[in-house]
DNA sequence: TGCCCATCT
DNA sequence: GTGTTAGATGGGCAG
């Protein structure tokens, strides 16, 4: 009986086996992880079945083998990795060292040949050897012991074949010696290894039952029985020679690493634990002693007793009224269960205690805001993680804004690329504690509806509205602070809140029957177009199907200019604009799908937002895109038509309350004003001071001629590029773009760097301070990572590159009119003005004017909006009033 | 759910 | 040599 029992991975083939397997799975940072969760699994899993007291992982390396140099054909030449899997690849390697697992690799020799040889050294000496890999290859290996393990994905799980020699013979009724040459016989489709023709598994086991080796069959070539083996085996007898040299393990190699080294320790250590966490393999924490820890640190007393809690709010009051009262006398989290007029309760954190106040009884909703107000009156400062839904729970909290923390507006700002800055999300990134998603505790419920004090769960989650955000607060303000983007908080992005909340408060006023009118009216025109389009078409079929309409198209109306997407041909607008001309249907077509849309998203689609007060109160989001841009959603207001009549008409139906006008005021061009700023082009910001027709501008410059020269075709041309050159685009799409072709287009864009060499450098710069610090900065500091600046894949790092053009741009542009509607805002409320800021649609404000208000608001709108920031080049601002959006612009 | 297509700045 | 202009939301289809 041995002692020691050794296990060896093979790394590559386990990861494949895992890879495909297993379902993809990414984490916040977009990483692919259900590999490298597969391998995990199965090794635990084996782990724990074979008790190894040795184990290592054998990879390949790039570098060429003794098979690449005897054989020149042999390249390995199979289909390559998709991209999901090769970059799994470093990040086994670096959780197998995370958790002291040997990672072996050699040049010039592979990990099949690794495995083999340590397997060999180990039984010599007396060791059990398990080796896991996904490949029958291995079988080869087997002996009475050396076991080798074979996980099989099916459905459901993994089931493993386990194989002793015995096992190997049982199978196939060969040796595990033989089974090299059945393989040799076979050949490798996988891997383009060629065997001899005709002959397969079945056929290969018989010949070298009978014969033991290739070359004893090839000695009896005579006596081979079906004809079509013999002759080949003939024939291709150097060819399976070949086969099976390459076929054949390596079990003497020269190895650098000891095996004996490879003692199994302690794998779930801390740095597992925190590379885990950073990877989201929620399934594999329990496995950590950590993990419990942190569970058991949040102690949570839940009251609903009145005098309790006056004694809780009383204590918090008097340390901080104290002389010597700090910061954290000061502070608290704050969490609230419930929205306005259905409040369960109020969750705090305070000085190493939770508590959660609950209503019922004694203790009502008022009590519970005036006890808190009272308490930001008293100097309290309170972490949350949300204050545009506390705001929307109590609106008077707007006066204490400097008193709130907003932990999700905090992580946002260090990190704008995750999808959520939720508790959990809060917990995990800044306090390395893994705790259980809403969705988890509550499924599709919300907290408030599955909250009971008996469910521990549930009172566990209660406790970390308030927990998570004390505790991380400070953590995520010193992060902040190291980033320099303190001031960016503090003046732009705190206030921004307050009032993004009135916004989303006050609402816009909608039309309800007149947008049901529009909606009618296009009602009876798409049922003209669809029946127009099925006798067209000769048959009925479901326009909106892009795959249904690309068949009828292309194949049976056999239309030209067919382009494939991964699932059919396109039908584009951009492809249908071709064919439109020639092909009625086509027309008809597009008429069809913007009227659909109109009707669906809009008319239909807004119609079903309005509340009661006959407005719509779309929510405007603060933590969504990647630049600083907000956004808006149920509905979105930011992408109402305008650009097409019948679309435009939409906003007829959004109008003013009594006694009002809707004002509207955009930037005219901040996107390049910004980059003629932060480029420093003197010629750009030249043309800007002289108040130049931009494109004009261009046109002239770049094209050379003068201004009064320039023809429409020559100013539309510059214009592209103008807007090209802020999104960071090639000559290939602005050549799509101005339908010209690709030499042109790369003329115009050679031509305009070298009238703006500012422009140039700083695009150039942009990229490469990206490439070295991981992200961009906006003029105030905002940051926005591009991780996939440093992908091995071109598509990934050329997205990279572009957002690192753009990003500082357009960010920059939406820190600046933030700016303005905090100081337009602060104007309107400062000056007692009924006049209130409604929309924005991110270079514009749309403020809801009192009629005798219209004068002052539109100064106001022109001050702070030019002066929002002082660039090199002048701020304008467009300004036009209407009684409704429609005639606003 | 992922894809395609439409809408906006 | 790759596919080839930034940032969003939403409806409808197909699997």
């Amino acid at each position: 009986m041995a002692d020691n029992k050794i296990m060896l991975l093979d790394g590559h083939s386990l990861l494949n086996r895992a890879f495909y397997g297993l379902p993809a799975l990414t984490n916040a940072e977009g990483k692919h992880t259900n590999a490298v969760l597969g391998f995990l699994n199965i090794m635990l899993r084996y782990m724990e079945e074979e008790k190894p007291t040795h184990l290592l992982a054998a990879f390949d390396r790039k570098e060429p083998t003794f098979r690449h140099l005897k054989y020149k054909e042999y390249k390995g030449t199979r289909k390559p990795m998709p991209e999901e899997l090769r970059e799994q690849v470093p990040l086994m390697k670096e959780v197998l060292a995370s958790m002291g697992i040997p990672v072996v690799t050699q040049a010039g020799i592979e990990a099949d040949d690794i495995l083999g040889t340590i397997g060999r050294e180990a039984e010599k000496e007396d060791f059990e050897v398990v080796i896991v890999s996904g490949d029958r290859d291995l079988l080869q290996l087997a002996t009475d012991h050396t076991k080798i393990k074979i996980p099989k994905t099916k459905a459901g799980g993994t089931v493993t074949e386990d194989y002793y020699a015995v096992d190997v013979e049982k199978l196939y009724g060969v040796t595990p010696t033989e089974f090299i040459d059945m393989k040799g016989l076979m050949g490798d489709s996988s891997d383009n290894i060629p065997g001899v023709p005709g002959i397969g598994e079945k056929t290969a086991a018989k010949l070298i039952q009978s014969y033991h080796s290739i070359e004893n069959a090839h000695e009896h070539l005579n006596e081979i029985k079906p004809a079509k083996a013999k002759n080949n085996l003939g024939e291709y007898y150097e060819q399976a020679l070949m086969s099976k040299d390459l076929a054949t393990i390596k079990t003497d190699c020269e190895l650098e690493y000891q095996f004996r080294d490879a003692v199994t320790g302690d794998i779930f250590t801390k740095d597992a634990y925190h590379l885990f966490k950073k990877l989201e393999l929620k399934s594999l924490f329990k496995y950590f002693e950590e993990d419990q820890k942190e569970k058991n640190e949040l102690n949570i007393r839940v009251t609903s007793d009145l005098a309790e809690a006056d004694q809780l709010f009383a204590a918090m009051r008097a340390a901080a009224e104290r002389t010597d009262a700090d910061e954290e006398d000061r502070t608290a989290g704050l969490g609230v269960i419930g929205r306005s007029g259905d409040c369960r309760g109020v969750s705090l954190s305070y000085r190493e205690e939770t508590v959660l106040l609950l209503t019922g009884g004694m203790l009502t909703e008022d009590q519970l805001k005036e006890s808190l107000l009272d308490l930001l009156e008293k100097g309290f400062t309170f972490a949350v993680l949300d204050y545009k839904a506390l705001l929307h729970f109590e609106e008077r909290f707007r006066i204490y804004e400097k008193q709130i923390e907003d932990a999700g507006v905090l992580a946002y700002l260090l990190n704008p690329l995750q999808s959520d800055y939720d508790y959990e999300d809060i917990a995990r990134d800044y306090l390395d504690l893994v705790v259980p998603a809403r969705k988890e505790v509550c499924g599709k419920q919300t907290l408030e509806e599955c909250f009971s004090p008996e469910n521990e769960k549930t009172v566990y989650l209660a406790g970390l509205l308030s927990y998570v955000p004390w505790k991380a607060c400070p953590v995520l303000k010193e992060k902040l602070a190291e980033h320099g983007m303190e001031e960016l908080y503090l003046t732009i992005e705190r206030p921004t809140t307050v009032t993004l909340y009135d916004m989303e408060k006050y609402g816009i006023s909608v039309e309800k029957e007149a947008l049901r009118e529009y909606g009618e009216q296009l009602t009876g025109r798409i049922a003209e177009l669809e029946s127009s389009i099925h006798a067209q078409a000769g048959k009925d079929f479901n326009i909106n199907s892009p795959k249904q309409l690309g068949v009828i198209l292309f194949e049976d109306l056999k239309m030209p200019f067919a382009k494939k997407t991964k699932t059919g041909y396109s039908t584009s607008a951009d492809i249908l604009e071709k064919l439109a001309p020639d092909y009625p249907i086509v027309s008809d077509i597009l008429e069809y799908r913007q009227l659909t849309k109109l009707k669906s998203t809009y008319a239909d689609g807004l119609a079903a937002f309005i509340e009661e007060d006959g407005k719509i109160h779309s929510i405007f989001h603060q933590k969504v895109t990647a630049t600083g841009r907000l956004s808006s959603s149920d509905p979105n207001l930011q992408n109402i038509p305008i650009r097409m009549p019948l679309g435009r008409a939409i906003r007829k139906v959004f109008v003013p309350e009594p006694g009002y006008v809707f004002v509207s005021a955009d930037y005219s061009q901040i996107e390049l004003r910004v980059l003629a700023h932060m480029a420093n082009d003197q010629n750009l910001i030249d043309a800007y001071r002289h108040n130049a027709d931009i494109h004009t501008a261009t046109a002239s410059q770049v094209f050379g001629v003068p201004v009064d020269e320039v023809t429409p075709l020559l100013r539309r041309s510059a214009k592209a590029v103008n807007f090209g050159i802020v999104y960071g685009i090639s000559a290939f799409g602005l050549s799509q773009d101005l339908n010209i072709t690709r030499k042109e287009a790369n003329e115009y864009i050679e031509r305009y760097f070298a009238t703006y060499p500012g422009i140039k450098t700083y695009l150039d710069g942009n990229v490469a301070f990206a490439k070295e610090h991981g992200y961009v900065k906006t003029l105030y500091g905002r940051i926005r990572p591009i991780p996939e600046l440093s992908s091995s894949n071109f598509m990934q790092r050329s997205f990279g590159e572009r957002a690192a053009m753009n990003s500082s741009i357009q960010g920059t542009a939406a820190d600046i009119i933030k700016i303005a509607m905090i100081r337009v805002s602060r104007r309107l409320r400062g000056e007692q003005l009924s006049s209130r800021l409604i929309l924005q649609i991110h270079d514009e404000l749309l403020i809801e004017t009192k009629e005798e208000e219209t004068e002052e608001v539109y100064r106001i709108l022109k001050e702070e909006m030019m002066g929002a920031a002082d660039l090199s080049v002048p701020l304008v601002v467009d300004i036009e009033k209407g009684k409704t959006w429609y005639e606003a612009k």
